[in-house]
Formats: structure tokens, sequence, C-alpha cells
DNA sequence: GTAGCTGCAAATTCTTTGCAGTTGT
DNA sequence: ACAACTGCAAAGAATTTGCAGCTAC
């Protein structure tokens, strides 16, 4: 039977608070301040377990880092800057991927990375407004930052 | 200035000879066949290098697996086919997805990943041919097994 | 000849696991 | 009470790096 920690409690307030994909130390960081004591190796747990619960949702993040969120009220996609590095979460979906299949394919799921330049860092006129703008619009909200993806090389 | 070693010639010629996306362990298996005293070191400062000089293109897998392959002639996306796990080349790409961005997002690069089952799996009548009659019709070709993702968890 | 490259082994980093003690139900 | 959970530290796995020797140009 699953039991209803303080630390599984502060993992998914943090997913709530922050209401982005977040990685495993993301997590860990944030949900220390509501229980300090939290290793790293409860926050793998938990996610996990959630994972399986289908409570949280894993996003692969282009370099391979990997996000978790909180499974959408809406089905949504990611746009990444290049410029700023922050992940957008994109709730429009409006296409017909099944026409990309050979016959016979199933499509179950469909995963769409998008990447680019935002509309804060595109016109550096247009600036916050815009974003909001957007938001307003339903069509997208700045979320996340990418993690990983550091090493230069 | 770059040198043409027996190590990155294997290297390439794995990929070029396997013509699918493949993992840096797979690369060591494949080009060790061409250069016994390879070492996976070797493989990953090669794929660094090649990378950075455009000639080869990671893939990001479902589960945060990365493969690597040849920037195709065709741009191209991906299937993986969640009963033979296998990873299939999907080249029609006719989407308008910059349509799915706010305002003032600029869409530089496009990622997609389809899973589902393929044609072989799904009609269990539907056949290889399937699949063959699909890469006459220009539509798709079985490229690759899905190397990571095992941790059923 | 020499800068780039290689193999090896050690070092990092990320994730998982064993274990003894703690806690939610 | 007792199974699930936790923190810690050790174990594993994946990737990077230092270094001395090798090799393409």
């Amino acid at each position: 039977m699953e039991r209803n920690t303080l630390q599984r409690r502060a993992i998914l307030k943090a997913l709530d608070y922050e209401n982005r994909p977040l990685a495993v130390q993301e997590l860990l960081d944030l949900a220390s301040k509501d229980c300090p004591s939290l290793g790293i190796a409860t926050v793998y747990r938990n996610v996990k377990t959630l994972l399986l619960e289908g409570r949280l949702k894993q996003v692969d993040m282009p370099g391979g880092a990997v996000l978790y969120e909180k499974p959408g009220i809406h089905h949504h996609h990611h746009f990444s800057c290049k410029s700023c590095q922050k992940v957008f979460d994109i709730f429009e979906c409006a296409l017909n991927l099944s026409k990309l299949l050979p016959e016979g394919f199933m499509l179950e799921e469909h995963e769409i990375l998008l990447s680019g330049v935002c509309g804060n860092c595109s016109g550096s006129k247009a600036n916050s407004a815009t974003q909001e703008k957007s938001m307003l619009e339903g069509k997208s909200i700045a979320v996340s930052i990418d993690t990983k993806n550091s090493s230069a090389n």
C-alpha cells in the first residue's frame, strides 16, 4: 500500500508549485525546503514509484536530459529556447501525425520537441509582454529551465 | 587539424554499414571488428568530435537513451515499436509545426518521436511484406533496435 | 617533427541498492 | 504491529579525463 509521506508530498508540491518539468536534482533542491532531511535516493525512488502509478510523466529533453512533470491536464509538447535555455509548454497539437506512418503502423503516442528562439529572445523589443499575451491566447507558457546540456565540448 | 585515423574510419564505417542510429556501445562493438584495439573512451571522444563537426547527429530516444546517426540525406524522424522494440525511420514530414508556436517564437529545429505498433507487429498476418512495401512507397524503413529502455521498473 | 589521437586506468557523475532504523496507516 | 519508506553509504553504470606512448600528415 502506498504511503503518503512528508517526502513524497514535498516532491509533488515542488512540481505543483513550479508547474514545469523538473530534473531529479531540481526536485531535491526544491523539496528539500519542505523536507530538509530529504536525500537524493529517496527522490529517485519516489520518482520511480510515481512514474509507475502514472502520477508523473517523464520528459526527455534534447541532449539526453530527463525531466519529470505532472501528467498534464492538457496534452502538450515542449519548445526549448536556444537563447535563454527555457523550456516552454506548447498546448496546441492540431496535427495529423498518423498520416506520416506507413500502412499497418498504429500510432499510440507522440512526442514533439521544438527548438528555436522564444518570443522574449527573438524580438528584443517584443519582451515578456509577448509571452503573457501568448498565455492569454492559450498557446504556450514559459515553464522550465533546460537542465543538463551544459558541457559545451 | 582533423586526422583520419583507423578508429574514426571504423566508427563511421559502422554507421554507414548499419545505416541506423547506434548507441555508443554498439559503435564500439561494431567498430571493434575493424579495429580490435578500439577503446570506449576513443568512441566517446570521436562521437563528440564528429558531433561538433556536424558529421554525426544525436538522436534522443524515449527513456533517455541516446543514439547517433549520420546526418540524414533526408530529414526524418523516428517511430519506436512498443512490441518489437525496433526503431523505424519516418521520412515523411509534411507538417506545419510553426503554427503551433505563439507569436514571436522562431522555429529552428524539431524532433518528432512516434511510438506504437509497427506493421510487422500489428497485423500478425501483415508481415514483413508490409514493411518492404512501405519502403518502396518511400515512407519508412526499419532500422534500429532501441537500446536502453530496459529497466521495466 | 609534432599536434592530434589512442588505450588504459583512474576520476566523475548519475542512478541504484543494501541495510538498519523510522513512520504512516 | 508491520510493511512501506527513509537516509546513508556503498555499489554500479555511464561518461570523462590525465597521461604516456603512437601515428597521420
